[in-house]
DNA sequence: ACATGTGAACTGCTTCACAGCG
DNA sequence: CGCTGTGAAGCAGTTCACATGT
């Protein structure tokens, strides 16, 4: 398959949000202009980004929103449940434990892991946390899918390369650091620091 | 100024950790080969980078350490106090008003916010929680720089429009909604479940 | 000799504009 | 006629390659 650029799988996520929206209020089509201005884009991004995945459209009335939902949901590969490890059991791991919008869209969070003794053993918000030494054994036999990382930037790159290795094909990292991995694992990054930077710099850069 | 592009901003967060750890190493001086190399890009892109905003390199040597990291700091706004509110005050907004690394920067919490009277009143990780009710009386008075939305989506763009109207230039937004608002305000997004629907993406389209 | 700074070339994403089809 | 689907054009960000300064 032709590479797609990130930016429009991110956009493929916000049409799929307002394409439930539609769904729940019982609309039956939906035009790529419409979608286009509650997404803030336009119409011609909206028909090119679907383009790379085929016609879903019919000429002269738009898209179905049930057919379109169900079209963006198995491109983004939304049809089946995905098995989710949290790695750091603090406050960031425990807000994400509890986040509802995961379970929803198939996020499935199989367990949360940390160091501290006291944590482990203890359910964090209805995840059972579990000691990092198990990491591995743990991995090798609930075979998650995805790995989310909320724990200090010193140990995010060694943690990372422990469930590499142990087969984890995509990761999280919430962590502030920036962290290097095979080109067969997908690492995405949340960086509330970096983003707070940027509006400072645009706050400092305006004219 | 020439318009700087975002993913420029984002790459000068990066070197700037790292330069914060070279100078903690007591390096004096880092090549562009360095950077990149530590920052999974290239040389010629962290030169060009650099060079929007000036020439901080001597010619067969490379950059200051210490130099360059008070030319980013300056770059990026970080050398000043920014006052920040945090809007919700449940899991996220208490994992945002712990972490370290905002204070560390120079981004300070001033008041969380909430609906919730169980909450308003009680001190969140340090933090005053009080009734959003005061939000617009406050921020007249405060003035501070930043909001940070940790609501439920729902709320989210009536909350942005409140903050918006109340003067704030800048937003940082955690609820998975897309918001709309006036071109002279900067919102940036943080949307956990769109990543992790990205890695989706990836597992499920790879060849 | 070495590493920066930068115009030029390139790549890839976005926008345009219109043919195609319901 | 209206709106999609899509080549072509336009534009922005990245990479190249080398002149420049130390």
């Amino acid at each position: 398959m032709k590479r797609i650029a990130d930016s429009t799988v991110r956009r493929l996520s916000i049409y799929l949000r307002f394409l439930e929206e539609f769904e729940e209020r019982g609309l039956a089509t939906v035009s790529s202009e419409e979608l286009a201005r509650r997404g803030g884009t336009t119409s011609a991004q909206v028909r090119k980004d679907l383009s790379f995945f085929g016609s879903f459209g019919k000429r002269g009335l738009g898209y179905s929103v049930p057919e379109l939902l169900t079209a963006l949901r198995e491109i983004l590969g939304l049809g089946r449940e995905w098995r989710v490890i949290i790695v750091g059991a603090g406050k960031i791991g425990a807000a994400l434990a509890q986040y509802r919008g995961f379970r929803q869209r198939g996020f499935q969070i199989i367990a949360a892991y940390d160091t501290n003794p006291e944590k482990v053993g203890r359910p964090l918000e209805g995840v059972q946390v579990r000691d990092m030494a198990q990491l591995e054994t743990d991995i090798a036999r609930d075979r998650p899918d995805i790995a989310v990382l909320a724990i200090p930037s010193d140990n995010a790159q060694a943690v990372l390369d422990r469930v590499v290795k142990a087969g984890i094909k995509a990761v999280l990292n919430f962590a502030p650091a920036q962290l290097h991995a095979p080109a067969d694992v997908t690492v995405k990054a949340v960086n509330m620091a970096m983003e707070l930077e940027g509006l400072s710099f645009a706050l400092t850069n305006r004219e």
